[in-house]
This record gives C-alpha cells, structure tokens and sequence, in this order.
RNA sequence: GCCGGCGUAGCUCAGGGGUUAGAGCAGCGGAUUCGUAAUCCGCAGGUCAGGGGUUCAAAUCCCCUCGCCGGCUCCA
C-alpha cells in the first residue's frame, strides 16, 4: 500500500508491518525523523500497522517535537516507564490506568500500602536507569481472548476489568523490555527518547473516579524532550507557588480565612475590602448604563421557595441544612435567581416593557465538601455578580449578544483579553420541550457568532434547565479560569409561573437568562491576584501612592504632599519611620504599591517630588500637578485599553 | 466525604522522648538623620491546633477531633 507522509514523501508500505518499516528509507533524506503521525484527527505513532485497512493509500500528517501533540506521546511512554519502574520494585503492585495529560502524565496503581516520598525517589531512579536502557517500544494486537489470558497471568485485575468494557474484537498491546500493558498508544520508538522526565506529587485517587471503588495510588510527573523545557516548566511551577493568591492573601493583607470562623468562609481584610468596593462600585455603574436594574436580596428564605424552585429536587446536598424557628423552617439561599422571580411578579408585565434586567452582587451559600475547598478560589459563601434576564423568546439573541458584549468589555478592564468559549448541550435529564432547547441552543450559538467569537460544544453539559455558554479566561500563565456563564432558563418561569401580556392580550411565559460575568467575587479576585502576582494595576490598587521621607526634616512636607494627594482622591499612605530610605523602599516595594513619592531636603527646597515607581523606574523633579494629572488618567478602569 | 502529608511566636521555619522550646522577620524601647530593595543595640512575645492515652518524663510515641495542603469528585 502507498503511504503518504506531508512534506516528506510517499512510501510504498507492507501492510502487515508497521510504519517502522519505512524509518531507514525516510532517514535517508531527512535527519530528523517525526514522532509520531497524525491519521483521521487521531495520533498514531510508528509501531502502528494497516493490515485491517482496505483503502490502497492513505495520507499521514508528520508530528515533530515542535508539534505540541509530540509531548503526548512522550508521555504516554513515560507513564509506561513509571509502572514499568514501580512493577520492578514493588512486583504485587497492580496497574490501573496511565495516561497522558496536559502537562505531564501519570499511573494510578494499586499497593497495599502508599507509596512514600522514598519510594518516589527510589521509582525515579528506576526509571532513569530504564530510560538509559533505550528499550524499544513494540504493538501487538492480540484477540481479546488472548489479552485476558495474558493479564491474567499477570495478575492485572483492573486490566482485566477495562478490557470487559472493549467493545472492538482486538485490542493492542504495548512492550519495553519485560513490561506489558494494554494500551491504546500512542508511544514513541524507545524509552531513550524521554530526555528529561520527573515525579512530582503522589495522592490517592479513587479507581475510576468513583468513590464506591478502591482507592488507587496516583503517582505524577511531567516529561519533555529536553532538559531545558524540563527546568522552564519546572521554574514555571514556582512562579505559580509565588502567586499563590492564599500566600500573597496573607501578604498583602487582602483577606483571611479563620479556623475560628469556618471552612470556606472569608473575611475581607482592609486592603482586600478597598479592592472589592473599587470592582462593586464599577459593576454597578456599568449595570446602570448597560439598562440592569439593581436589586437586593435577603440571604435566607423560607425552605418553600426552594422547594417550589426545584433546588431541594436538584440541589439539597449542596445546600445548607435547614433551620426551624418559630414552626417555620427556612435555608440559606445557594442561588439568588427565586428572588429576582418576585421582583418580576410585583405586577403584571407586558410584552413592552421586556426585557427586564435585575442585578444584584448577591451572597450565596453552597455545602462544598470539607476536602474541596482552596482559598478563594472554592469557598462555601460568595458573592455572585449575578443578573436575570426575563425576554420574550423572540429577544433572546439579541439579550445574549448584549450580555456577551458587557462580559467581554468586563474582561478586557481586568486584562483577560483571551478566553475559551464552551456551548453546553442538552443533557439527558433536561425540563422543556427540546424544540425550545434547540431554538435556545441556536441563539447561543448565533449570538457569539454574531461577535465573532469562537466556541467549542460540550455535549450534553448543560444544565438540567437550559443550555448554557462558559467562558474560561486566560491569565497571564496561560492557566484558564471558568469564570462567566451564561445560561438560558426554562424551568424556573415555568414553576414559578410567571407570565406577560403579549400583544394579543394573552399570557406568554418569558424566558429567563442567568449570568454572571465575574462569577463570584471571591474566585475573581483570586483569580486577579494570581494574574496580577498582587501587583495591581493603579486603579484598583488598594494603597496607590506611598509617601517616604528621607528624613525627618521632610516629615512636614510629606504630610503636605500626602494631603494634597488625598484631597485628589487617591489612595496614599506615609512612612515617615526614622529609618533609612533603601529599607522604606523595600517595604514599599513588598506591599507592590505602584507608586513612591520621596520627599528630602532636596525636593522641599525645591518645591518638587521625586517619583519611583513600583518597576523600578525614578523620575526627579516632578511637580505635583503633573503627577496628579497623570494620576487622574491612569485611575480610570479603561485606561489601559486606551493605550 | 475518601486517601496521603502537615499543624511549634503575628509571619517564615529549626527542634523528632531528657533541665527553663529556639532563630530570622514583624512588634515595642533606645541610638542613628541616612538619596532609590534590609543601620545597630536591647526588650517582649508560646496551653508546641484541641482532647485523651503510654511513660519517671511528651512539642517529640499512640488514639480521637478540628483545620490546612496535594489529589479523587464537583463547580462560581
């Protein structure tokens, strides 16, 4: 059969052996060979054969390292090589799965007792020596009468349960040395190929993901072709401990949460507090002129409406328990939209007056189990910048293109200017007629076509009441973030029964939109530290100027300048300490307030200021007025999307 | 919730059965009056997460509880 490779030639292939074959005649004319061969949108590597095929050619697209698809296979190899090291030194371990991910791999095994930090070690070490060793890879296809004979001998019960759930007649095999696995592939052509590989991390991991099967060991690590993406990912990783939000929580005194108070529960600090009023009063202001009307909700309610919204059908164990008082049992709200229903209902509406648009940057409580919750980022209260759209049918694009437009206006102030995009589908349980969550499915889809923006689908992910859109931001790391969604609602105006008047004098049932851009208040700002590293951009910055005296002499004039920047409206705070400049510049510096301003005799005499910005950047003889006016500008949310 | 690790001063961390538990930073007092990332000296600060047990003796070993960290799962 002919094989086609892309950029590199066509070969003539025996089917009943594997790509390998063609590796002499193509490194005849190429030095470098790729990694593997992407065939129909799914990597293949060389050890793969034709023999089942019945077209006469076929066409492959070469991978090379550069491809980001290569690391796959690397990878998928070292996880190999991992339980290959662990089965070595521990021969009753028992493999579960091993697959390659996004930033690395990793093997979930079964052994009788964990796996300590030594044996981590000990592991890698293996795994060295089994790299050193350039073990070939070789596939095999075996029937799967055969593949259960073989891992039953080997003992391999979690084998033996995945390939029951094989529906295809053959499976196929992957070995190096003495180790077998099942396994789809794809793999590289030997072990030597990893070029720099580590274990990371080790923790228990239920067999399957379910927590009514064992527990499994799950052993982590990362691999690359060189040792350099090795370090650069490895620096990487230490760049996201520095901007660990929970540290730099603490740091900067922006927030805390307390054993005494409670898991997941936060307390704004001063600093965080100034940083969240800022984005409140901004996301306030922008609901006003995008047409929102702001509204405010009690945090309780009587355990009725929760019943009557469907949440204690499909939300009770995420809520917190009921509490009874004076006969009447009532429950923390896990979501505000019930309210925004009553604010609807407070008269009769008519086909004119929709849409109706209500905010509110409500406080929602959600039961999350102890073993989830991290800092800011999953708490049990937060603050939803939440909003509900109630629109007749025939306004549902247009309300979800404006919705996107305020999302990604939101956005671009914070600095996310690249985001993913998700539609999720009807699931299987779903409320309403699917005629309607097709008409909704195709207006989300047609209004972020309509602002140009890409998407992927997710299948069946909706919500049991509508579809919905998810944008995922990227910071600054390239980490995303879910963060905004967007979700049409048919269920709530039905149980709820709410109606207008549509032009015919009849009752119609509106559509409700959920949103919320930010998501919740507590993630965001988590999200916003770890971007920023609490280097905050002016206006948000919850100490904006610092005014350092040189020495005494100047306290005066300090106390002048710094009353003169209060007066404008800016954040300012004095160290005026009987200590030396260098030091209060490194506290300042610390506490990554954007701008200095250092007052000596120099500056007094002279009637200036001198300026040092967080960067490192010193401007002399400043006047006030210019600092000032550069300030006002830069204090704007928009003021670097005018840049 | 489950698995593993951890919990010592406000913070970062030493001490891992044997007198009275340490250091640096921060705080307080004093000296120093200094030009763009740490001046010096002194003082104070602890129910060693909480409870129970083993022991002549527990921060240290064992058990329970709580919390945190990394995962499983879920999601704003």
């Amino acid at each position: 059969m002919k094989i086609k490779i892309k950029n590199i030639g066509e070969f003539e292939l025996d089917p009943s052996l594997s790509l390998k074959s063609l590796i002499p005649e193509i490194k005849k004319s190429f030095k470098e060979i790729p990694i593997g061969f992407k065939y129909n949108n799914e990597l293949i590597d060389w050890h793969h054969s034709f023999s089942n095929l019945n077209s006469e050619s076929i066409e492959l697209e070469p991978i090379f390292k550069k491809n980001k698809e290569a690391l796959y296979f690397l990878r998928h190899t070292a996880a190999h090589v991992l339980a290959q090291a662990v089965k070595e030194l521990f021969p009753e371990a028992k493999l579960g799965i091993g697959p390659a991910t996004e930033e690395g791999f990793y093997y979930d095994i079964y052994y009788k007792h964990p796996f300590t930090e030594e044996d981590l070690q000990k592991i890698e070490k293996k795994i060295k020596e089994i790299i050193k060793k350039k073990l070939p890879l070789e596939r095999e296809k075996l029937s799967k009468e055969e593949a259960k004979k073989l891992f039953q001998e080997l003992k391999e019960d979690f084998k033996l349960e995945l390939l029951n759930e094989i529906p295809d007649e053959k499976v196929s095999i992957y070995k190096q040395g003495n180790f077998i696995d099942l396994c789809k592939g794809p793999h590289v052509l030997s072990t030597g190929d990893i070029k720099a590989i580590k274990l990371l991390s080790i923790s228990g991991a239920y067999w399957k993901g379910n927590e009514k099967n064992p527990m499994l060991w799950r052993i982590y690590g990362t691999a690359f072709f060189s040792k350099e993406e090795l370090k650069a990912y490895l620096d990487r990783l230490e760049e996201i401990k520095k901007r660990d939000h929970r540290k730099l929580g603490k740091e900067l005194e922006l927030f805390t949460i307390e054993e005494g108070i409670g898991p997941g529960l936060v307390i704004w600090l001063p600093k965080g507090a100034i940083i969240r009023n800022i984005i409140e009063n901004f996301w306030i202001e922008q609901h006003n002129k995008y047409g929102y009307q702001l509204v405010y909700t009690p945090h309780i309610a009587l355990r009725d409406l929760w019943r009557i919204s469907g949440h204690l059908d499909f939300y009770a164990e995420n809520m917190f328990p009921p509490m009874e008082l004076e006969n009447r049992v009532y429950q923390l709200k896990p979501m505000n939209c019930p309210f925004h229903i009553y604010v609807y209902n407070q008269k009769r509406r008519s086909y004119r007056e929709l849409p109706i648009r209500y905010c509110e940057l409500g406080t929602v409580y959600r039961f999350e189990r102890s073993g989830v919750l991290h800092g800011l980022l999953r708490v049990r209260g937060f603050t939803q910048d939440d909003a509900h759209i109630f629109c007749r049918e025939d306004q549902l694009e247009d309300e979800l293109t404006k919705v996107l437009d305020l999302v990604i206006y939101f956005l671009k102030v914070f600095g996310f200017n690249e985001y993913k995009i998700f539609v999720s589908t009807r699931p299987d349980k779903f409320v309403g007629s699917p005629e309607i969550w097709d008409k909704a499915e195709d207006a989300l889809k047609k209004a972020l076509e309509n602002k140009g923006l890409e998407y992927e689908i997710d299948p069946g992910e909706g919500v049991f009441y509508g579809p919905k859109i998810d944008l995922k931001i990227k910071d600054v790391l390239g980490r995303f973030w879910q963060c905004s969604t967007i979700q049409v609602d048919f269920n709530l105006p039905e149980r709820f029964n709410i109606v207008y008047v549509g032009e015919d004098n009849k009752f119609y049932r509106p559509i409700m939109i959920h949103r919320a851009l930010l998501g919740s208040l507590e993630r965001f700002l988590g999200v916003l530290i770890e971007n920023y590293a609490g280097a905050f951009p002016f206006w948000i910055s919850p100490v904006q100027i610092k005014v350092l005296t040189i020495t005494d002499r100047t306290v005066s004039y300090g106390e002048k300048i710094a009353q003169a920047l209060i007066k404008e409206g800016f954040r300012v705070e004095t160290d005026f300490r009987n200590e030396k400049l260098n030091y209060k510049i490194r506290i300042a510096q610390q506490e990554k307030v954007p701008y200095m301003v250092i007052l000596g005799d120099k500056e007094e005499q002279e009637e200036v200021i001198s300026v040092r910005t967080r960067k490192g950047e010193v401007l002399n003889n400043i006047k006030l007025r210019d600092f000032v006016n550069q300030l006002k500008k830069e204090n704007q949310p928009d003021f670097l999307l005018n840049e």
